[in-house]
DNA sequence: TACATACCGGACAAATTTGTCCTTTAATTT
DNA sequence: AAATTAAAGGACAAATTTGTCCGGTATGTA
């Protein structure tokens, strides 16, 4: 669905929001261990979202990332897949065609398009504060453990 | 969303079995030409949808790619789908988690949960036939041309 | 000011996906 | 049987994604 790049960040971007709304700033170190994500490859990532501004960053001791409450209310799931992913696979023919359309329709056009909508839908609907508090409440999980 | 080798894949059975619908296998070139895929690369697809018996090919002189019967009335968009990119993203968790399930659901497992069943479902109920005769019916496209 | 901390940025490396080329194998035709 | 046709298969190459490493830069502290 998305690229491991993309999940990263979602599952970056939903931790600090969890620890901003306890007002914690965290560090790349913390993030990576929390979401088991490769460190390094992580902070590329979160340098994309911070470019983009759907994440803030501090530098120096007790620096880190966290998410202001503007970011934590408005920032959607949407907005960090686009950031990180492009626009191609919320948008683009699931047969690859480059100009699918109604005009001249792939043979899944209008099955797809329900679909895809929904999608879109979805992601335009969650902001990444309110995932956050979904794993605050323990309703969800960014890493598994046994 | 898919691959671009299963974009293909799913592009060339389409194609193929438009054709032995009317009785006319067709060669690897032709259909490279009629999808707009590279040629070489859709050879090695080719290959596995025939490994998998999902299309069916024939050596030699007038020799080429078709769809039997049996499988124009049974093959599933799905299958296809599956033979090429495997049932990962069809399965697996929107967020990556390696075990994400209602025992410890990621915080958009529910959200996804109908969406996903929902593309399972489309993929599940249509046959290469049934897309087949779309596009011979010039209700579908499977390149595009202006 | 010096030092420590932690993100930033660029270069590099590994892995996967995408794509090409060429030889072999099977089938048909002459 | 020989030649021709077309898929099968293997090796290789390019591009993209995934991931690492390290010096630079900004910030806070002593």
């Amino acid at each position: 669905m998305f690229s491991k790049a993309c999940e990263y960040g979602i599952r970056a971007s939903i931790y600090i929001g969890q620890q901003s709304a306890n007002g914690r700033r965290v560090g790349l170190k913390d993030i990576a261990a929390e979401i088991d994500s490769p460190e390094a490859f992580t902070a590329k990532i979160l340098q994309q979202l911070v470019r983009a501004q759907l994440v803030a960053s501090v530098k120096g001791p007790a620096g880190g990332f966290e998410l202001t409450p503007e970011q934590l209310r408005t920032v959607t799931l949407r907005q960090i897949v686009v950031a990180i992913d492009g626009g191609a696979m919320l948008q683009g023919c699931a047969l690859g065609l480059p100009q699918c359309s109604a005009k001249q329709p792939c043979p899944m056009h209008y099955q797809f398009l329900p679909i895809r909508d929904q999608l879109n839908e979805l992601l335009r609907t969650h902001t990444i504060g309110e995932l956050a508090s979904k794993v605050h409440e323990g309703l969800g999980f960014l890493k598994q453990f046994s």
